[in-house]
DNA sequence: CTGTTAGCGCTTTCAT
DNA sequence: ATGAAAGCGCTAACAG
């Protein structure tokens, strides 16, 4: 069918090595002989099988990234930055989207295995001591995108930090009943994101800072979206002393609340204080304050720190704090009085 | 390094054959011989090389895309249909994402010869007539989605019945000077997207049914953005005699509009109707009009047709239609008189 | 500079 | 039911 390398060396009269030193733009072949070579490669229209060159290579120059739903902006743009990045490094991205515990349990255990690709990015999920175990066995390179495992490298931002500079704009805005709305706590049936927990981590430390006793009323946690988001935030905001200010762990989520205070006609921000992290493009639309934080280049990253270790797996650990950012809009006010 | 399938025939004291048979489940196996091999391979812990799997099938059980800004979030749909059909097809997923035209003219040339994949899926871009050829001479199997090509399989929307459909509810309101935002119409340098086009000709054939006479000051077409449809449309209603109503091509521009009429201090729907298309999720939450097409399934069906082609590369070409649906929410209201 | 050859790890006949 | 052997298309080491 297709040609191969054989039949462009038989009619071009040469042999087998020479044409794939052509292929390779190996210098160690004659002009005229090249170009005969390149001729006869015209001619037939041969292209090199992908799939042989990565076999005899050993090397799949592919990257292979797990995503829980990939579906979700800030998701969406690491994939950017990560495709991007590996574009111009040649390589090719090969994506698995997980929706489900299973899925996630799958994948995690499979696409290594599989050996089709070189690399690994594993995106806001954060691998068990015993699948990092697995991991390593398979001698993989892996980095992990927004979170984080004992003695794997990886790309986040101080989530906790995030969460205490969150907290404390609010609290600088002279609330002082300040909600929370988060993903659920990591239990066996569920992900295991790590971020939403951290930024509830910040959130208590910043109030504890500033003299204000958390009180668990305020903190609600469910499954991730809007739609779960705008009902624990209408429930909250129905308690006797509602809080004056929502903290969402994603501008998702943030929406969800902008919702809920539009089901009870709260006015944002005269008489609710709203606000969101990430930073995805839809905030800006809404002026909704953020913490901001670099999901593109936290692909770019990954991808840098991937590469690297693919070319020397001995490199050493390493781990890139990204920075954070606030980005104060029109969903926050100081708290009338 | 790595435990090969010679290795696990070794230990087992068996013959290749048999260890390749029970990796694939073949039923000329023994029950004894099959558990003894079993046992080897969880004792090596060996995994097949999926590289030397496809190599030797001469499949990649690989499906490639191609993209123009997967992070839009109407293509993310799209893929995510595409990943749900593919993982449960056994398919691995890769990606390519096209921001720039020569990187769509590499793509749409490179990756079906690179034999990386075992079919393409092309979303939004329309090859023209000698990339065809080009694809076909590939004899790779291609399905086009939200895209159309003489001679290639595809599954679209009827994007011209969706420009009138939006177009007929408008003057079904009382509309009569309504405008368009749409994207560039393809040039030399840019995507050849058709869809934007299309819905302009319903937009217009929807006018010109109604007794309307087109007007070529109410249609503006810019590079598709939220930002760009956003100045377009604040000039469109700075015109001495403006629109009353705005079909935008896309939902993401229809929210440039509505910024656009933010900043003209016009009351939407009170002074300026407003529909998109496409009903992405951020839609709902906005209250746009909008048109819903099916992304999600657009890319099941989508993988549908591409694995009955990679099945049977002589199916005749097949062309599906998914349909559309005006829904009708809070930024288009009948005009006032 | 160039031709030849030995694999890469697996699937698949073909015998047995 | 099972072992042996022939490739799949390419790269890289080796010999000229």
């Amino acid at each position: 069918m297709a040609a191969t390398i054989r039949d462009v060396a038989r009619v071009a009269g040469v042999g087998l090595g020479t044409v794939s030193r052509v292929i390779n733009n190996s210098p160690l072949v004659s002009q005229a002989t090249r170009q005969r070579v390149l001729d006869v490669i015209a001619e037939l229209r041969y292209n090199p099988s992908q799939i042989a060159r990565s076999f005899s290579l050993g090397k799949t120059l592919t990257v292979a990234t797990i995503a829980p739903f990939f579906t979700r902006p800030s998701v969406v743009e690491r994939l950017r930055g990560i495709e991007a990045a590996l574009a111009s490094g040649g390589y090719a991205l090969v994506v698995f989207n997980v929706e489900t515990r299973a899925r996630r349990d799958n994948c995690l255990r499979d696409v290594p295995r599989s050996q089709r690709a070189d690399g690994l990015l594993i995106i806001s999920l954060a691998p068990q001591p015993d699948e990092v175990l697995a991991l390593q066995e398979t001698r993989l390179p892996v980095v992990l995108i927004d979170a984080y495992a004992d003695s794997l490298p990886g790309v986040t931002i101080d989530d906790v930090a995030g969460g205490a500079l969150a907290t404390e704009y609010l609290i600088a805005l002279g609330h002082r009943r300040i909600g929370f709305i988060g993903d659920l706590i990591a239990d066996e049936m569920s992900f295991n994101f790590t971020s939403s927990r951290h930024r509830l981590e910040g959130y208590q430390q910043a109030l504890v800072a500033a003299g204000i006793p958390p009180r668990d009323e305020y903190q609600r946690h469910g499954l991730h979206g809007r739609y779960e988001a705008r009902v624990l935030a209408r429930d909250l905001l129905e308690l006797p002393e509602p809080p004056t200010a929502l903290f969402a762990a994603s501008d998702t989520q943030a929406m969800g609340v902008l919702e809920a205070a539009r089901d009870l006609n709260l006015a944002v921000p005269d008489q609710l204080s709203v606000i969101g992290f990430d930073d995805i493009d839809v905030a800006e639309y809404l002026g909704l304050t953020t913490i901001r934080q670099l999901l593109f280049e936290s692909g770019e990253r990954g991808v840098e720190l991937l590469l690297k270790r693919i070319a020397n797996p001995a490199t050493k650990l390493e781990r890139e704090y990204l920075p954070i950012e606030l980005i104060a809009r029109g969903t926050t006010r100081r708290i009338a009085r």
